[in-house]
DNA sequence: GGAAAACATCGAATTCTTTAGACGTTTTTC
DNA sequence: GAAAAACGTCTAAAGAATTCGATGTTTTCC
């Protein structure tokens, strides 16, 4: 037995998504651009493979414009993102997000204008419960 | 050419970290039993070559008791669960902390209780951040 | 209408991750 | 002190992730 597929995306994949989220659909030439862009240089097969693979996974859907395919990611960036948050929740901080976030307060230090948006982001959100 | 080994504990990596964490050193069987009760269930030899793996790599040091070894974490878990954290807030929210935690509001529902928790730490932080 | 450009498919190589069997050495245990 | 248990090393497998060359088809351009 080996590991079974990522139920998230792979680095490259997600670099991929982030582009697509930015602006889709897209063809692979653009694709290979932007990532070009980002600094990952590829082949032109190498993109094309990956987003076949994204198509297979389920991560991407295409159609087909005159000869060549348009891509667009298939989820959107929210809710892919927060699955991969959720997952971070529970498999690392044992499900507390309040743990989570105490993490990333103590080690990576922000600084004060960022916490008084958090802070504005918190409250607001406690106002939307209370409704 | 292809992907370069990750800078951070893979899946596995991470559920033997997490067991060495809660109690350390341990000899290899004892790793065994605990992956086991977390509902992994591996041969010996197979937790023994994760945790010379891990050893090459530098996630976990070892040292000769009688003939066994002993092996506990390298570094602390906040260390290496904000690494986690600051690799995912540049690649995943472009650098913003503020805009992860709005994406876990957003997307993980957090309890009355854990949100007036979060605004607790918060507030908390930004009076450090002044002194 | 033939060359060149654009695009896709296929096959494959490489490395990483996860898993474990076979085998040898040391330590217990009767 | 010999059998059994415990432990480590070595080897290797198979799937996942990443990369790309070769080759074939369609479109575009002089």
């Amino acid at each position: 037995m080996a590991r079974s597929e990522s139920e998230h995306p792979t680095e490259l994949e997600l670099e991929i998504l982030k582009i697509l989220w930015n602006r889709s659909p897209l063809p692979v030439r653009d694709v290979r651009t932007q990532l070009e862009q980002a600094g990952r240089s590829l082949a032109h097969s190498s993109v094309v493979t990956m987003l076949n693979i994204m198509h297979r996974k389920g991560y991407v859907t295409r159609r087909k414009k005159a000869n060549a395919f348009l891509f667009s990611a298939k989820d959107k960036r929210q809710n892919v993102i927060g699955k991969m948050m959720g997952s971070m929740v529970s498999r690392v901080f044992g499900g507390s997000a309040t743990a989570l976030v105490s993490n990333l307060l103590e080690t990576n230090d922000l600084d004060e204008k960022e916490l008084i948006e958090l802070r504005k982001l918190i409250a607001k959100k406690v106002k939307e419960k209370k409704s």
